[in-house]
DNA sequence: TCTATAATTCGCCATATAACGAAATGGGGA
DNA sequence: TCCCCATTTCGTTATATGGCGAATTATAGA
């Protein structure tokens, strides 16, 4: 029951969500999923660490950035259900759709661009 | 997107999910419901009012009496999915088997003693 | 009609939570 | 070593939510 609760906990809010889905092509790091919902660092982060205590996403770092991923096919049986269930459920939203259209731009720059936010060479 | 965010927030919250659960063997009404949590009737009325708005469960009125039950097959299927992912994901939990068994004694009361709590001639 | 009562709605309170900015953390590079 | 910067943690604030009791609604029965 906790286990069941903690992740529909993790999935009732949107934020989350569009986090969540935004990763369904492959991991991304913190500073391109800033970009895509455009909320401060402090907030993103704590949406993925309550994704990733939930067991949805998994993370790596890679000197001071860090890679959020969906959770693999080790993840436990609920987590892999509620996975699918929101993919097929709330992937083909407009607000989901829309996100892939920005994700694809985000992508298209270098993603040392995108999180020197400053110079902001990629047009944004 | 709006759909599924209404049916996670209705799923994560542990009451509702255990008064969603205790409904699995069949219809229930709203007096059994507030003897199996022990929480006032307004909190369980609006427990069951969210699970409604969701989608995952229907009700009936008979009489001075409400019954709510599962939502059936011709539910959305985002809603089908969820109920089928809550069942099998929190159904086994310590805290629904317990519930079951409550559920169990409740039944075996008639509906009015459970319901004329002042009398309460079925020992609880 | 009047009363009793199952259920809901309303108003309130305490707690939980999403958001932010500031400060802390930790890894790269000068 | 020192600084830079991506990320996280911390503290604060505004809002959302779960719970209760009181009042309201609606129906059965006297």
């Amino acid at each position: 029951m906790k286990e069941f609760i903690t992740i529909t906990k993790a999935l009732a809010d949107e934020s989350r969500v569009r986090l969540l889905l935004s990763l369904e092509k492959g991991e991304l790091c913190v500073c391109q999923l800033i970009e895509l919902l455009g909320l401060a660092p402090s907030t993103v982060s704590k949406h993925m660490s309550i994704l990733k205590h939930a067991g949805l996403v998994d993370m790596r770092k890679e000197g001071r950035w860090a890679y959020y991923r969906v959770a693999g096919e080790n993840a436990p049986e609920a987590v892999r259900t509620a996975l699918q269930w929101a993919f097929e459920t709330a992937g083909a939203s407009p607000t989901a759709l829309q996100d892939k259209t920005k994700l694809r731009e985000i992508l298209s720059c270098d993603p040392e661009d995108i999180c020197r936010r400053i110079t902001g060479k990629c047009q944004r």
